[in-house]
DNA sequence: GATGAATGAGTGTTCATTCAT
DNA sequence: GATGAATGAACACTCATTCAT
C-alpha cells in the first residue's frame, strides 16, 4: 500500500541536493542543476515542491528541525551554541535566507526550535553565565552574525565569532 | 579632455542609483532598473561598467573608500567601530556582497581601510582596551557579523549586537 | 472476459468528466484534472484513450453518437434543430474542436449523423420549409455557426441566431 | 529624433507575423514561433508587448481598427457584411478569440467599431433592409456565426452562410 | 558619448506520456 | 488493471550584454 518507497527517496534526495547546491553556491542554483544533482528529472522536483520558493523553504525547515531536535537534547547552552555554529558554517547562504518567508511548515520548525532554545538559554542566564536583559530573538540575531564572522575567518582561527560572542554575553552593561 | 563632465556626473550618479537600489533591493536587481534610477540609459551603464559584476565591485570599492577615509579621520576605534555599524546598518546586502571578488580598484580600497582599520585597532591594543591577539582581519570579521546581527535587531534593540561584540573583545581569555 | 466491469465504469466515468471539463475549460484542461474529477489515476486515461487527442475525438464521437440518436427519432427537422441548438448551446468549444481530426470512431459516429440528418433535411425540402440547394454538410456549417451566435447572445436572446438562420434557409434566392 | 524607425517596423512585423500565424495555427502557436517569422528575437516579442495576452489583444484591436475604419468609410450595410466576411474568411481563430478580454486599447477599437456600425445598421433598418428589434450587438454575434459557418464551407460554397444570414435578417417573424 | 531597441541564452513551471509498483 | 510518481520537452518570460542610431 505504499509505492511511495520511491516517491520518500526522491523527496529526501531532492531536498539533500539542494542543501548541498544551496550551500555551495547560493539560493540562485537553477533548478535543473539540483534535480540533476538528485538524479531525478526537472518535473519530480516540481511535483514535490511546487514552486522554488518551497523548496528554499522546505530546505530551511529541514534544517530548522535538525536544530530544534539537538536544542531539545542540549542540556548546555554553550554546547549547544558551539555545535550549532559548527554545523552551520558551511550554510552561511542558508542562514541568510533564513530571514526570508518561510512557508507554514518552516514557522512550525522555527517555533519549535525558538521553545527549546528558550529553555536553555533561561537555564544558562539563571547560572548567571548570560546577561538577563538578552531574549532569546536577539540571541539568535547574534548567532546569525557568528555565523556570517565564522564564515569569514580562516580555518586556523575557526571559533573565534563564537568565543567574543559567548565572552560579550556575559557582561551585563557595556562599561567603556 | 572636455565634454567629461557629463561622463563624470553619469558615472556619480549610477554608482549612486546601484549603491540604493543593492541596498534596497540586493545585488540582483535588473541594471535597467539601476539605469532608470540614475536617469541614463541602459547603454550608459555599461560603457562606464562594462559588466554587472563592475558595477558591484565598483560599488564596494566605493563604500570601501569611504570607510577608509573615515577610519584615517578617526581617532577613537569604538567611535569608529559605532559609527560604522551605524552607516551599514543598511546596507547588509552590500556587505553580504563583500565576499564576492573585488576588483582591482576594490583591493587597493580594501587595502587603504585596513591600513587605516590596523592603525586604529593598535591603539585600542595599546591601550588594553582589546585582546591583543586578534587581528585587523579577524575584527572585521566581526564587524561584519555585527551587522548582520543588527540588521536582524528591532529597532529599538540596535545597537546590542556591537555592544556585545565589544564587550567581547575586551577579554582576553574565554573562560567560560 | 470478466472483471470488465470497473474498466466499463472507468471509461464512462473519464469520457463524462471529459466532456464536462472540455465545455467548462476548453479544451486546454490537463488531463490530471480529467483524470481527478474521474476519480481515476492519470495512467487510466491513458489506458483508456492513449492519446489526448483520442480522447478528444472519444468525446466528440460520443456527443455525435448522441445528436444521430435524437435525429434518427426525430420527425421534425425544425424541432431537431432547435433540440441541438439547446443541447449545443455550453458546448461552443466542443463544436469548434469539431474542425479537428475525428479517429476512425469518430468518422463512424459522424457519419451516423449524416445518414439521418439527410433523411430529415430532405423531409424538410421537399414540404418547401428549406430552399433544395443547400445538402446537409452545408447546412451542418451553418448550424456550427449558430451555435457560435447563440453562445454570444444574452440569455434573455437565445434562439435568435436559429430564427433567423430558420427564416433564410427557407429562402431560395437571394433577392436583395 | 526618432531611432524609432527600427522600432515601429519591428512592432509592425511582429503584429503581422501574429496575425498569420494566430490564423495559422491558433493562439497556441510559441512565442518563438512569431519571433521567428518576423524576424526578431524572442525579447523583442516581449518589449513591444510585454505579455503574450497583450499580444494576442493587440493584434485583435489592430483588426478592429480596420474593421472600424472600413465600416465608417462604407455606405452600404450588406457591402459592409460581405466585405467583412471576405477579410475575416481565414481569421475564425482570431474571431473566436474575441470574446476573451481585450486590453483597454482592444476596448476602445471595439467601441469604434460598435459606433461605425450602428449608423450603417440603423440605415438598413430605416430603408426596411433588416428588420428592427435586432440590435448592433446582436448583428454582431450573427456574424461572429457566419464566420465560423464560412471556415467550414468549401471553397465553391463560399458566402452561402452570409447569404442564408442576410436572407433572415429581412424577415421580421418567424412564421414557420 | 548617450540612448534604448535588439538579442538570445537561461529560468521556473506545466503537462502529455511512460513506467515501476 | 489501476495507480500516481517520474520524465523531459516545451513554453512564457527575464535580463545582461551588444549595437544601430
Amino acid at each position: 500500500m505504499s509505492p511511495r518507497a520511491d516517491a520518500v527517496r526522491n523527496r529526501a534526495r531532492i531536498l539533500s541536493a539542494a542543501r548541498a547546491a544551496f550551500a555551495q553556491d547560493g539560493v540562485d542554483v537553477p533548478l535543473d542543476t539540483i534535480a540533476e544533482r538528485a538524479g531525478v528529472g526537472a518535473g519530480t522536483v516540481h511535483r514535490h515542491f511546487p514552486t522554488k520558493e518551497a523548496l528554499v523553504s522546505a530546505v530551511i525547515a529541514d534544517r530548522l528541525d535538525e536544530l530544534a531536535d539537538r536544542a531539545a537534547e542540549a542540556d548546555d547552552f554553550f554546547a549547544y551554541l558551539a555545535e550549532l555554529v559548527d554545523s552551520g558554517r558551511d550554510n552561511l547562504v542558508l542562514s541568510a535566507a533564513l530571514d526570508g518567508t518561510l512557508g507554514t511548515d518552516g514557522a512550525e520548525s522555527a517555533a519549535r526550535l525558538s521553545r527549546a532554545f528558550e529553555v536553555l538559554l533561561a537555564d544558562a542566564q539563571r547560572a548567571g553565565l548570560v546577561r538577563r536583559d538578552v531574549t532569546a530573538a536577539e540571541v539568535h540575531a547574534i548567532l546569525a552574525g557568528v555565523l556570517a564572522t565564522e564564515s569569514r575567518l580562516p580555518p586556523d582561527r575557526r571559533g573565534l565569532g563564537l568565543e567574543v560572542a559567548i565572552a560579550g554575553l556575559r557582561v551585563s552593561r557595556p562599561s567603556r
